[in-house]
DNA sequence: ACCTGAACACCGTTCAAGT
DNA sequence: ACCTGAACACCGTTCAAGT
């Protein structure tokens, strides 16, 4: 489902492969972060180093795949509760939740850099596009229900999600308190409610 | 003056090579990150290697000496500009400035972040100390003045800066944007002024 | 076409030998 | 008391040899 069509000759062992080296990645960069070995990454998953790199030419490719899915699950949960929740509460339901995820799931933090770095240049995995027309909804549809300040924008949730993951990250500070203020902020400003150029 | 008492006795040559470790690795932090390898700082030092560790067993107390001059310049500013300022505007001035100072010497968000790590417990370098008391009298001046929501905590400050840090280390994103946010979150809300419990 | 794992490079850390 | 730098350990990355 995810392969483009050039490369749709592939082996049945290189499938099976990438898969296995995946799902453990998954499992040891949400427990130890991303910072763990490939080797043992390799070991975990009973095949050769040569192979991880094979499949995932850089580090950041193997911790983009081993993302994609939770992405995938971000991206529903906005659909499903934060498009159709109270208007102008999905974006406060879709910080929270997304704290949550980041605060079960060390590696993601990592993803979430390195998505960063390369951002607007690379396509990326393909949920993330997704995602990010799920959050202009979002921010649409708070912005008419009147709670956002209307210079708000998609940028500005990826910024905050980038502060949010690296305040979890370091594990000091209540995150919760950091959403509540960042929503806080984001709401329009009575006293310059009409004015504006 | 930096030096415990009991640790007096030192060798000429001892406290010079010190200083240069430090001189060196401030230099080369700011400019590099704190990624650069330890060798390389020993070598432009002009000291062997053992000698590095022999003054900083570990790597986050370098990087916490380098950092000390930058946290006694910040209290300097926060003593000058940020308790002089116009009553309400002390932490913005605050937030605003360490924003700057971060965005030219990228050492200093590791220097940050480490320091997250241990919170509460070391001791840490003396110019936290006095900042940390700074920053309490910024949050308690504002509170006076009206301009912050009045559960706002020292505590919040850090976790703002620690924010701010990883956004603008990340090096995408509009970080005075996101102050300007995080500022308007902490104002207070008209609606719950009396209330509150 | 794909896999393996030994080989190489690089950096952190220690410690025996030197002054 | 302090310094040096070679030695060791560890991890990332490549690539010749195998299927």
């Amino acid at each position: 489902m995810s392969r483009p069509p050039s490369a749709r000759k592939q082996r049945a062992d290189a499938t099976l492969n990438r898969a296995r080296i995946v799902s453990v990645a998954r499992t040891l960069f949400a427990e130890h972060g991303s910072a763990v070995p490939l080797t043992e990454i390799a070991r975990a998953a009973g095949v050769g180093v040569g192979t991880v790199y094979r499949h995932f030419p850089t580090h950041a490719d193997l911790i983009e795949a081993a993302a994609e899915q939770r992405f995938a699950e971000i991206e529903e949960f906005a659909r499903t509760e934060c498009l159709r929740a109270e208007p102008g509460e999905g974006l406060a339901r879709y910080l929270l939740h997304v704290g949550e995820v980041l605060a079960a799931d060390r590696g993601l933090s990592a993803a979430i850099e390195t998505a960063r770095q390369s951002a607007g240049s690379e396509p990326r995995g393909e949920s993330r596009g997704r995602l990010e027309d799920v959050i202009g909804e979002l921010v649409e549809r708070d912005l008419a229900a009147g709670t956002l300040r209307d210079d708000c924008t998609v940028a500005d949730v990826y910024m905050i999600v980038g502060a949010l993951s690296a305040t979890i990250g370091s594990g000091s500070g209540d995150w919760r308190r950091l959403v509540r203020i960042v929503l806080h902020g984001l709401r329009p400003d009575a006293a310059r409610r009409r004015s504006d150029e």
